[in-house]
RNA sequence: GGGCUCGUGGCGCAGCAUGGAUAGCGCGGCAGCCUCCUAAGCUGUAGGUCGUGGGUUCGAAUCCCACCGAGCCCGCCA
C-alpha cells in the first residue's frame, strides 16, 4: 500500500465512523512531526455543523473508528484534531518491495495525449526562455508516459512566418555564408535575423520588400524552395540543443503543411455559415473576417482573415487544434525526417508521397499546448472557435499550459554590457538581447568538468566528460523545473552555475551515495522481515512511500514543480539517515539488510523520479 | 481604460485546490562536523507585520472585496 492508497483507505473509514454526522469535506494531512504522521480535520469541521465541541466530536469519532492495520495509533487530540501514527513494522515491508519493484500507476491507460512544445521561430537559436518551454514540455511528456498515456510530443514549425520573411531579406540583404561563418547554424541566421530587424529603424522601404517576400513564401514557390533549406538547417540545429537537455519529439508539423492542405478553407467556410467568422463591412476592420468571443466587447475582435484574404496566425492555428483534437479528418502526410539520439524516429509533416506506415498522429483525446502565458488570450479564443464549432465543451481536452516568461537578472545583465536601472531585462531574439542555451550548456560543462575532476583526481577523461554533462544538464533542468508555472523566472549566470544546494546536481550526487552502498554490499537479499528503530529511517519510508501521492498531483495540476520539490525532498530524508546509521557497517545482520533494503528501495524511487525529469541517474559522481 | 498573474526573513522560492496545532526550504551570515558507506554532504544558530486595509469565520499566508506595487495581454505580428 502506497501513502495516496493509505490516505484513501483512512479517509474512507473515518467517513464511515462519521456515518451518524452530516455528510461534509473534509482532509488528510501531515502534522507536524510530534503530532504523528497524519492527521484529519473531520471533527473540527463536524464540530461546525453538528453544534458540539470539536475535541468531543472527535473523542466520539476515534471510539468508531475501525483503522487499516497500517495504522497503529489513532488519537483524539484537544485541539480537535484526529492524529494517526503509522505502523511501520507493517507498512515498510511493502513500500519497500514496492519501490524495489517499480510499480507505476496507470492512471492514462487507453488515453491519447498530444503535447506540443518547443515550436521556436525558425529564425534563431534557443536562449533560456525557449529552454523553459522545451524542458516543461518534455518533463509533462515523461511524467504522462509513465501514468501510461498514448504520448506524442509535437513541434510546430513556423516556416512562413515574419521572421522567416525576415531572415530571407536579411540574406538578400547580407549575402549567405553556406558554412554559417563557422557559426552553429542557427547562431549564424540568428545574427542575420537581428540585423535585418535593425536594418528595418534606419530604412523602411525594407519592410515593403519583406512583404513581397512573405506573399511569394505563402505561394509555396520561388524563394519558398530556398527557405526550406534554410529553415531545415536551423531547424536540425534547434533540435541539436533540444537533444542535448534530453527532449525527443515525434513529430514535426509545418506550418506550409498545414496551409498546402486546405485544411483552412473548409474551416473557414463552415466558421461562415455558421456566423462565427463575420465580415467587417467597416470601420477599422473593414474587409477582414473577424471572431468576437461572446461576452467580450466592441473592440476584442480578433482578425481571421485580413482585408488582402492572407490568414493570421489564429487562424492557421484552427485546423492544427482541430486536426489535435481529431475534429477533423487528417489530411497530412508522414516521413521519416531523421533518428534521434535515443534511437526513436521523429517524423515530419509532407507535402506528398509520405510514407504508408505511420504512426497516428492527431486525434487525441488530451492536448497540451505548452506555451508562455503571454499568449493566454489567443489559445482561449482559439479554444472558443473550437467549441462553437465542434458544439463540445473542450477545457478538459484542449490546455493551454503557460507558463511565465525568462527574464535576464540585472547583475547578469550587465555583466552582458546591457545597461538598466530596471530590477529585470526581457529577453528578445530580435534585438539580440538573450543568455544562449548553448553558450550556458558549455559554461555549465565546463563547471561541472572542473569539479568532477578535482573530485576524481586521475579520472578517466570520457568518463569525466560524460558526467560533467549530465551534471550540467541536471543542473539547468531541475532550475527550470523547481519553480512553479506562474513563477516569473530570473536568469542570473552566477545562480544558475551553482551546483550546491537545492539543485540538480544534488540530487544526482545523492544517488551516487546510495548507489556506491549497493556496489559495495556483495550479494545480499532481502531479509525475512525488517528491523527500522531510528526516526530518520521512518521519514525515509514515509518518503520514497509518497511517490504515487506526487504523480497524482503532477497528474491533476500538469505542474512538475511538485515532481521537484518531491525529489529534492527525498534527497533530503536520505542524506540525513546516511549521516545518522552505518549500513554496510551495521554489525546486527538484520539491520544491515533492512538498511540495504531502505538504500534499494530509495535509489529505485529516485531513480524514477529523477528520469521522469530528465535527469540522468549518476552511479559515481 | 479592460483583462490575467505575481507580492511569504537580505536574495530566490514551497505552502494557498480541501481555512486550523510552533509558517517550511535553498542561497547568503554566524558556529560546528571528514582516522567512518563520495563534505556536490550533514548539524546547530540568527533572521518573517505572509504587500496594505477591510470582510467571512470560534479560527485566515490560505476564502471574498478594495487598494498599493511589479510584470504581462488587449496588432489586418507570431
Amino acid at each position: 500500500m502506497s501513502f495516496l492508497e493509505l490516505v484513501g483507505s483512512l479517509k474512507e473509514r473515518l467517513s464511515e465512523a462519521a456515518s451518524g454526522y452530516p455528510k461534509v469535506e473534509f482532509s488528510i494531512l501531515e502534522p507536524p512531526e510530534e503530532f504523528g504522521d497524519l492527521s484529519s480535520n473531520l471533527p473540527l469541521i463536524l464540530s461546525k455543523v453538528a453544534g458540539k465541541k470539536p475535541y468531543e466530536v472527535a473523542r466520539d469519532i476515534a471510539s468508531r473508528l475501525k483503522v487499516d492495520e497500517r495504522i497503529s495509533e489513532v488519537e483524539a487530540h484537544p485541539s480537535g484534531y484526529l492524529n494517526f501514527r503509522i505502523d511501520y513494522g507493517k507498512f515498510s515491508k511493502e513500500v519497500i518491495e514496492r519501490a524495489i519493484e517499480g510499480v507505476r500507476p496507470e492512471w492514462g491507460k487507453g488515453r491519447r495525449v498530444l503535447i506540443e512544445h518547443t515550436s521556436l521561430n525558425p529564425a534563431h537559436q534557443l536562449h533560456v526562455g525557449h529552454l523553459r518551454n522545451v524542458i516543461l514540455g518534455d518533463t509533462i511528456y515523461r511524467v504522462l508516459k509513465f501514468l501510461g498515456y498514448e504520448a506524442y510530443v509535437h513541434n510546430y514549425i513556423d516556416d512562413l512566418g515574419l521572421q522567416v520573411g525576415d531572415v530571407m531579406l536579411g540574406i538578400r540583404k547580407l549575402g549567405f555564408d553556406p558554412e554559417g561563418k563557422g557559426l552553429k547554424f542557427d547562431h549564424y541566421i540568428g545574427k542575420i535575423y537581428a540585423e535585418i530587424n535593425r536594418m528595418y529603424e534606419e530604412d523602411e522601404g525594407l519592410l515593403e520588400e519583406r512583404r513581397k517576400l512573405l506573399e511569394e513564401l505563402e505561394s509555396l514557390s520561388g524563394v519558398f524552395e530556398f527557405s526550406k533549406l534554410v529553415v531545415d538547417r536551423v531547424v536540425k540545429e534547434q533540435l541539436k540543443t533540444c537533444w542535448r537537455v534530453g527532449a525527443r519529439y515525434d513529430c514535426l508539423n509545418y506550418e506550409s503543411h498545414i496551409l498546402a492542405s486546405r485544411m483552412w478553407d473548409d474551416i473557414f467556410e463552415e466558421l461562415k455559415r455558421r456566423g462565427i467568422a463575420i465580415l467587417s463591412r467597416e470601420g477599422r476592420l473593414k474587409g477582414c473576417w473577424y471572431v468576437r468571443v461572446e461576452g467580450e466587447k466592441e473592440g476584442e475582435e480578433k482578425v481571421l482573415v485580413r482585408s488582402d484574404g492572407t490568414t493570421t496566425y489564429i487562424a492557421k492555428d484552427i485546423p492544427y487544434a482541430a486536426w489535435k483534437l481529431g475534429l477533423v479528418e487528417d489530411r497530412f502526410r508522414y516521413v521519416k525526417a531523421m533518428e534521434q539520439p535515443d534511437g526513436s524516429v521523429l517524423w515530419s509533416t509532407a507535402l506528398e508521397d509520405g510514407e504508408e506506415r505511420h504512426p497516428k498522429f492527431g486525434a487525441c483525446d488530451v492536448v497540451i499546448n505548452v506555451i508562455d502565458v503571454r499568449q493566454g488570450r489567443l489559445q482561449r479564443m482559439i479554444r472558443y472557435v473550437l467549441e462553437r464549432l465542434s458544439g463540445e465543451e473542450l477545457k478538459d481536452r484542449y490546455i493551454h499550459l503557460g507558463y511565465e516568461v525568462v527574464s535576464i537578472s540585472r547583475d547578469t545583465a550587465n555583466e552582458m554590457g546591457i545597461k538598466t536601472d530596471r530590477k529585470v531585462v526581457h529577453m528578445s531574439g530580435r534585438k539580440g538581447v538573450f543568455v544562449s542555451a548553448d553558450d550556458l550548456l558549455d559554461s555549465l560543462f565546463t563547471k561541472a568538468l572542473a569539479e568532477t575532476k578535482k573530485r576524481n583526481p586521475g579520472a578517466d577523461e570520457g568518463w569525466a566528460r560524460s558526467v560533467a554533462e549530465k551534471v550540467a544538464v541536471a543542473a539547468i533542468r531541475y532550475g527550470m523545473l523547481k519553480q512553479d508555472l506562474d513563477k516569473m523566472l530570473v536568469f542570473d549566470m552566477r545562480k544558475a552555475l551553482e551546483l550546491e544546494g537545492e539543485t540538480g546536481p544534488y540530487l544526482q550526487y545523492t544517488y551516487a551515495r546510495a548507489s556506491s552502498i549497493l556496489r559495495k554490499a556483495g550479494d545480499w537479499s532481502l531479509p525475512e522481515s525488517f528491523s527500522f528503530e531510528d526516526e530518520s529511517e521512518f521519514k525515509l519510508i514515509k518518503e520514497i512511500s509518497k511517490l504515487d501521492f506526487v504523480l497524482d498531483k503532477v497528474h491533476r495540476t500538469l505542474s512538475p514543480v511538485h515532481m521537484a520539490k518531491y525529489g529534492y525532498g527525498l534527497c533530503v530524508s536520505f542524506n540525513s539517515f546516511y549521516e545518522r546509521l552505518p549500513v554496510l557497517k551495521e554489525p546486527e545482520e538484520e539491520k544491515r539488510l533492512s538498511r540495504l533494503s531502505l538504500v534499494k528501495a530509495f535509489e529505485s524511487t529516485l531513480k524514477t523520479c529523477l528520469e521522469l525529469m530528465g535527469i540522468e541517474p549518476l552511479e559515481r559522481i
